[in-house]
DNA sequence: CGGTTTTGACCTGCGC
DNA sequence: GCGCAGGTCAAAACCG
């Protein structure tokens, strides 16, 4: 019954020629036509556009036009051509109806050629995150290197200056990321070297394992630096595009919600793991806290929480090399993690560091109230609807003493991805046909209730995986207001 | 049957 | 050294 109503408005919804479209190669379609024909449907497509700011879902006499294939391999969308190919095309005259068959056929092939143009772009995609996500491995390991070198010369030379403060706190948190060393570290070297990890620990620093002293980097994973996400959701954890497995549970202190410990199962051996609490003052919000990198090329809708955690724990990580955050972040002759500091989704436009807790930690919390916006197309083209959270205005770090703020730059800053990384990506994206059901779902529950304050839940609940199936346990979304992790592809 | 969740036991680090 | 708390392990239960 619901299905078929949400069919429906789907169907409703192709029909209204209101469907976003990607860029096709066929520029020709795409006139620059601001007719008021378009501006009646703006109300209702701005908020959808994700890929392209120059939709023109119309031609000139108002027929949907048929080239509005925007993705893949989905029959969905074969009838989106089938349907939009018939529309106003009443007439019984035969040529007319050789005409139309002729259109479908050369739309068949454009559709099949699309698809292999999609393949091709989708493994260009992934063949660039997994060099980003090296590169970006490598710049913050060169960071860490740093931090150790700094803070052996913090602890000959103590420093003097108006800066103390912030030094100080820098230099603690580089101390703190540097001596401590979670037992889950063990295990992540241990798995990679096939010990057991139950094997006693000697002083890693004179290991005698030669690997370990050719790649000490490979030591120093980003798991002290803790990001933690405070998001709205009855559900039991968020969905952030991974999979994840539980392995625990504990009754925290001071805190009536069990605390639940999760490890990334989307490849054997990555030591991404996270924590799920309920926090004690306002059960509403859940507190996910992630600690590691991946170690494996991620979906389009993980990357973009990954992105936001790696970044956080990174400029937390490299704001203890350096007072100058701002510099850091914000220097357009800044090495390429400062595009992707320029590039991560979730910023803000504040951070604070903390040095009291055990792990530096940095908060994102996405539990304020939203602020109206209209996300820009290349925002949304860079990362995904998945990717853009319109409450995440804020990333606050734990500040239980009143440290010194650090206010950062706008990260999300003009520079763009690379064109050609922009269109893979969209490409990408529009090729997934999970995405294009959320979307359609989510278009179609926007354009049925826009009143309806259970919409996202709605469509929450549409993507939502069963915990107990599939192994996995990534099927919770938060219900983070207006958010459009609605959208993910999961 | 294979994978996940549950849950008590165990390990480790830290403060006193 | 002891106790506490956080984190992890692993066997049993559970589920599709």
């Amino acid at each position: 019954m619901e299905e078929h109503t949400q069919d429906r408005r789907e169907i409703a919804f192709l029909h209204s020629g209101e469907f976003p479209r990607g860029d096709s190669d066929d520029s020709e379609d795409h006139q620059p036509n601001e007719s008021s024909e378009e501006h009646r449907h703006e109300s209702s497509i701005k908020e959808v556009d994700f890929f392209s700011a120059k939709s023109q879902p119309y031609d000139d006499i108002g027929h949907v036009r048929t080239t509005t294939t925007i993705v893949g391999s989905s029959g969905f969308n074969d009838d989106l051509v089938m349907v939009n190919s018939c529309h106003g095309t009443s007439s019984d005259d035969g040529d007319d109806k050789t005409k139309t068959k002729t259109q479908i056929i050369r739309l068949k092939l454009e559709l099949a050629r699309l698809h292999e143009e999609n393949y091709k772009l989708k493994h260009l995609l992934d063949e660039i995150s997994e060099s980003y996500n090296n590169l970006q491995r490598r710049v913050l390991l060169v960071r860490q290197t740093q931090v150790e070198g700094l803070h052996k010369q913090h602890e000959d030379i103590p420093q003097a200056g108006s800066s103390q403060a912030l030094e100080d706190m820098n230099n603690e948190i580089a101390a703190t990321t540097l001596k401590r060393r979670s037992p889950d570290d063990v295990d992540d070297r241990d798995m990679h070297q096939g010990r057991s990890p139950k094997t006693p620990r000697l002083d890693q620093n004179k290991s005698n394992n030669p690997d370990e002293q050719q790649n000490p980097h490979d030591q120093l994973p980003f798991r002290k630096a803790r990001v933690s996400v405070r998001a709205r959701s009855d559900a039991t954890s968020v969905n952030d595009g991974c999979q994840w497995r539980k392995y625990g549970q504990k009754m925290a202190k001071g805190n009536p919600c069990p605390r639940a410990y999760y490890r990334c199962t989307m490849a054997v051996g990555c030591p991404v793991r996270k924590q799920v609490q309920r926090c004690a003052e306002d059960t509403t919000i859940l507190t996910t806290t992630y600690e590691g990198n991946h170690n494996h090329p991620l979906p389009p809708s993980a990357t973009a929480m990954a992105a936001t955690t790696s970044a956080a724990a990174a400029m937390l990580l490299s704001g203890s090399t350096t007072s100058n955050l701002h510099q850091t972040l914000s220097s357009p002759s800044a090495t390429s993690s400062s595009s992707f500091y320029n590039n991560f989704p979730y910023t803000s436009t504040i951070a604070t560091l903390s040095a009291s807790a055990p792990f530096p930690t940095i908060t994102l919390d996405l539990t304020n109230p939203p602020r109206p916006l209209q996300p820009p197309p290349q925002f949304l083209s860079q990362y995904g609807p998945a990717a853009f959270l319109p409450n995440a205005n804020q990333i606050r770090s734990i500040n239980n003493n009143n440290n010194p703020q650090l206010l950062l730059p706008n990260l999300l800053g003009p520079q763009a991805l690379p064109r050609d990384m922009v269109d893979s990506v969209r490409a990408a994206i529009a090729m997934d046909p999970n995405f294009t059901a959320a979307l359609a779902a989510a278009i179609s529950n926007i354009i049925g209730g826009g009143n309806n304050d259970n919409n996202n839940n709605d469509i929450i609940n549409d993507n939502k995986v069963d915990a107990k199936s599939g192994g996995s346990s990534n099927g919770d979304s938060p219900q983070l207001p207006q958010s459009c992790t609605t959208f993910s592809t999961n």
